[in-house]
RNA sequence: GGAGGGAUGGCCGAGUGGACGAAGGCGGCGGUCUUGAAAACCGCUGUGACCAAGUGUCACCGGGGGUUCGAAUCCCUCUCCCUCCGCCA
């Protein structure tokens, strides 16, 4: 969420960065219009409530019975006015909220601009030497079925399309892939694992900024109104919520497994192939909470740590450098990491680093004190996978594929693999 | 799921209709004293909002609603926590 007091005080600036997001500046002058209409109810609001403070402490050292019940009478009728502009208030406040909650983060001044991802910007390629294969690679969408690690058929008859079964060597390989990162973070990088509830109430999407925009894309669950989270970023956002966190203990790091579920309503029709896309797909995310003035060195830090599982694994990757109008929601500067695939000839995003600024901390109430007896300030929110498992997954088959359609476990899986070396 | 008991400031804990934004204690910060520290004593010590920006006003005692001139206090409701019973990985 933006802040109030800045659209005030500088509502072209607002709207002109989100114009370079592609996003309606008209819905700034609207907020303005509301928050105008309310600051006059309230000013309003007060003046009676201060008169009815004043004049009930009269009333109670009042001796007089009937001089009572006359300025009793009299403040009944304030009572009954108050009541009303109370109800004016919360309805127009409630609007100025709701509009203020579908407004996107401003992006950060040195994101590239433009509208989509075409004019985004890569800004690193590792592993220039790509896999030169004296056979045809072949895409894990029919290398996993062939090995017995991937199983769509039997997916789909459980839970229907973009489901899948990891089986054997597979499924070992995933959980290898996981515990693996969440120790090189823990132990390298200095996060603390937090194990999360994989459901939350509707008012932690709203504080990650999920919803109210995005209902489209997520599991609701509606007789006890939980909703499943689409990625771990949601309840790691809310994990301070209405907390005044130490300064001298920020950056607060955290690492977290968890299965994302999303229902890909935007992407219908994409991606229908393989285990790139599906309903239910498992992510290691890094998440910190920041002081303002170092997270931008952060979110350097914090894609450092992603390109180190990249590197480790040994597949080649590239770096993206979002612009305004392809950064998420709540970003105010993103990268992303994609991974080459032979197989099927892509890359495959496996990372995506962002620097919310205090667009979150500020929707999810997280603060801290710059000072004993300072004010307390939002504070900064980065998120970045570390990384997303199944186009990992993918992209270990494909580049690690040999001949005879066996597939190399990577050096650094084995002790977390029980020593097998070669799946097939 | 059933029965009962709770929720007050960073923490503990008073407060059953009017001078209560809230006693007292602990903790924290500053000071006096001290070579230094401790002890003792003194002072300060929540968050947010609005504007006419002031020794200004308003709101907040788990959330929401109600009664009243006036609610931390009375009523309704929801959530959460605790105890006992049932069920269960």
């Amino acid at each position: 969420m933006l802040d109030i007091t800045r659209i005030r005080q500088d509502p072209d600036i607002v709207k002109a960065a989100l114009a370079g997001r592609a996003e309606d500046p008209g819905v700034i002058d609207r907020i303005l219009a509301v928050d105008a209409q309310w600051r006059g109810i309230l000013t309003q609001l007060e003046e009676l409530r201060a008169e009815r403070n004043r004049v009930s402490k009269e009333i109670g050292r009042m001796k007089d019975a009937a001089q009572r019940e006359a300025r009793a009478a009299e403040m009944r009728a304030v009572r009954d006015r108050i009541s009303e502009l109370e109800n004016q208030v919360r309805q127009v406040e409630e609007e100025r909220e709701a509009l203020l909650l579908t407004v996107p983060n401003t992006p950060h001044p040195s994101a590239p601009v433009g509208p989509d991802e075409e004019h985004n910007v890569v800004v690193r390629v590792w592993g220039e030497e790509l896999p030169n294969y004296d056979f045809e690679a072949i895409p894990h969408w029919d290398l996993g079925p062939e090995l017995g690690i991937i199983d769509f058929e039997r997916g789909v008859k459980l839970a229907g399309s973009r489901f899948y079964v990891l089986a054997g060597a597979g499924a070992r390989l995933q959980r290898a892939l996981i515990a693996w990162m969440l120790d090189v973070h823990v132990r390298e990088h200095s996060y603390t694992e937090v194990y999360l509830p994989f459901v939350v109430k509707e008012e932690i999407l709203l504080g990650a900024g999920q919803l109210p925009k995005f209902a489209d894309n997520l599991y609701h669950d509606v007789e006890d109104d939980l909703w499943l989270v689409p990625t771990a970023e949601v309840p790691l956002t809310n994990l301070h919520r209405d907390e005044i966190l130490d300064a001298a203990a920020l950056p607060l790091r955290y690492v977290a497994y968890t299965a994302c579920f999303r229902r890909e309503k935007m992407s219908a029709g994409r991606d229908v192939r393989g285990i790139k896309r599906g309903h239910q797909f498992d992510k290691v995310e890094m998440y910190q909470f920041a002081l303002p003035e170092a997270s931008y060195d952060t979110l350097e830090e914090m894609l450092e740590h992603a390109l180190t599982i990249c590197r480790r694994l040994a597949i080649p990757y590239r770096v993206k450098e979002l612009c305004t109008g392809d950064l998420g929601f709540g970003a105010a500067k993103s990268y992303d990491v994609e991974l080459w695939a032979p197989g099927c000839g892509e890359w495959l995003e496996v990372s995506s680093v962002s620097n919310c600024e205090d667009f979150q901390g500020r929707r999810a109430n997280v603060r801290y004190r710059p000072e004993p007896g300072a004010r307390p300030q939002f504070v900064h929110t980065l998120n970045g996978s570390g990384l997303a498992l199944p186009r990992v997954v993918a992209a270990i088959l494909e580049n690690y594929q040999q001949a005879d359609g066996s597939v190399v476990v990577p050096a650094v899986l084995r002790p977390w693999m029980g020593g097998i070396e070669v799946i097939g």
